[in-house]
RNA sequence: GACCCGUUCGUCUAAUGGUUAGGACUCCAGAUUUUCAUUCUGGCAAUAGGGGUUCGACUCCCCUACGGGUUGCCA
């Protein structure tokens, strides 16, 4: 590509960043990075009303926290302001040209553009070639581009912001697909040249119906809550709608945006399947070094706690549930596990002596052997009894690393606790 | 209603006229791991329906059905 890539995304403070935006916003960032280029975060809020703080950092927040960095609010480049409300005089500009060639009109104190009565074909990047038919005015009336107020409608502005902003492709939900022609009478009136359009299919919920607020997973601001990590998100994000073409799945950032490319994006909706996103989420878990999932969940417990339950959650959030045992002395102890150990009080009773007579505690693995051989049983039937000894539960870290962590002490007294608790 | 886009296992998807229609998630069954998890192997499961074109159609054309979108002085 010689022209230099700007891409854009181009939200409206709403109060939360929809995941179907987020993935927009992934797509044209992947798309600029690919080439080397930019991509610009234009705020559309022209609608005061929801014009908040809040409502705008909510798509800060979003795009900070997927690592989509941008050109724009808090990193300024050449193609300021980037919100909408400060850009009044240039739409000011750009309405006279309209007035002067003579393609708006009064209407009952608003502006009406004059479409130009004709077929007018796009290519889209996705969607191929399109053909619209304006020629019949009942069925495309003119528009109106400024309200009886003053206030410009979001077809002008966001037409006249993608040319004064330098943008080369625009690549925005299929939603906006049946808005393209206007845009582009918008702009042949100003005998400006267009960005090349591609209309990406959107996110619908997994039983097909179109993804409101309050669906699972359609705020990207609930993600983090519920425990997922950014480049699993951004991951999975790609994978709706698009595809490598091969049967590789798990991709860093770095990965997707050398693999990108809308040619290979989906014409047909996605859903969104809980699912399949959490399963992405444990394999970047899984992906991560220890010291990378330790700092990724600030807990109290110990980086030896933390570190050994990497390979056991599929979310952040689990983490507390799952080292929980460690730190509770009297942590609970789970019926079902105790109604298949319920046999096993004579083995631990032997257990805990050898561990008792251990002169070093390293060796525990070898007093586990040894207990079996004298109980006349495998060591793994001696395992499960000891595991739920242990952490109260069926499953869980690897045995010999909650050894090491509890150490001999706190070992065998939980050992003793639970015989306690079955039958001799 | 009109116009536009779409339709491959339940879900995400691969297969640019010739494959036993492939992979992944979920689910089930085994194997490995002295325990747990990871991992591995296997299984279930799809071209919406009907017409064409062609030696041959998931792939191209038409019709129907279904889904989505647009049709605002919302963005």
């Amino acid at each position: 590509m010689s022209q230099t890539v700007r891409t854009r995304f181009a939200p409206s403070p709403t109060g939360y960043l929809h995941v179907g935006g987020a993935r927009t916003a992934l797509f044209n960032w992947l798309f600029a990075r690919h080439f080397g280029g930019s991509f610009v975060l234009r705020i559309e809020d022209t609608d005061a009303a929801r014009n908040t703080p809040e409502a705008r950092a909510a798509i800060f927040e979003g795009l900070q926290w997927l690592g989509l960095d941008w050109e724009g609010p808090e990193n300024e480049g050449d193609c300021g302001p980037y919100f909408q409300s400060e850009r009044t005089t240039i739409y000011e500009q750009w309405f006279q040209k309209l007035r002067s060639a003579g393609r708006v009109y009064e209407d009952e104190g608003a502006w009406r553009f004059r479409f130009e009565r004709k077929q007018i074909t796009m290519t889209d990047l996705v969607c191929g070639e399109i053909t619209i038919d304006y020629r019949d005015e009942s069925n495309t009336p003119d528009m109106v581009i400024r309200r009886s107020d003053g206030s410009f409608v979001f077809h002008f502005v966001n037409v006249v912001d993608d040319l004064t902003m330098g943008i080369t492709h625009v690549i925005r939900g299929e939603d906006h697909l049946m808005n393209t022609p206007k845009h582009l009478q918008l702009i042949e009136a100003f005998d400006e040249t267009p960005p090349k359009y591609a209309h990406i299919p959107l996110i619908l919920n997994g039983d097909g119906s179109k993804m409101s607020k309050r669906d699972e997973g359609a705020a990207l601001g609930d993600y983090p809550k519920k425990g997922f990590v950014p480049e699993a998100v951004v991951n999975f994000l790609a994978l709706l709608g698009w595809s490598p073409k091969d049967d590789s799945e798990i991709f860093s950032a770095d990965e997707l945006i050398s693999k990108f490319s809308l040619d290979s994006v989906n014409r047909a909706p996605a859903r969104f399947d809980p699912n399949k996103c959490q399963w992405v989420n444990q394999q970047h878990l899984l992906k991560m070094s220890p010291e990378q999932f330790v700092a990724s969940c600030p807990t109290e417990a110990s980086f030896e706690m933390i570190a050994s339950v990497q390979e056991k959650v599929s979310l952040l959030s689990e983490i507390p549930e799952a080292v929980s045992f460690y730190l509770d002395p009297d942590f609970p102890i789970d019926p079902a596990a105790i109604q298949k150990v319920s046999k096993a009080a004579p083995y631990l009773v032997e257990l805990a002596s050898h561990f008792e007579n251990l002169a070093d505690w390293t060796c525990a693995n070898e007093a586990i052997s040894a207990t079996a051989t004298q109980c006349q049983i495998k060591p793994g039937q001696l395992m499960f009894p000891l595991r739920v000894a242990l952490s109260g539960k069926a499953g869980g870290p690897d045995l010999h690393t909650i050894l090491g962590i509890l150490g001999q002490t706190e070992s065998i007294r939980r050992i003793r606790r639970l015989t306690t608790l079955l039958p001799s």
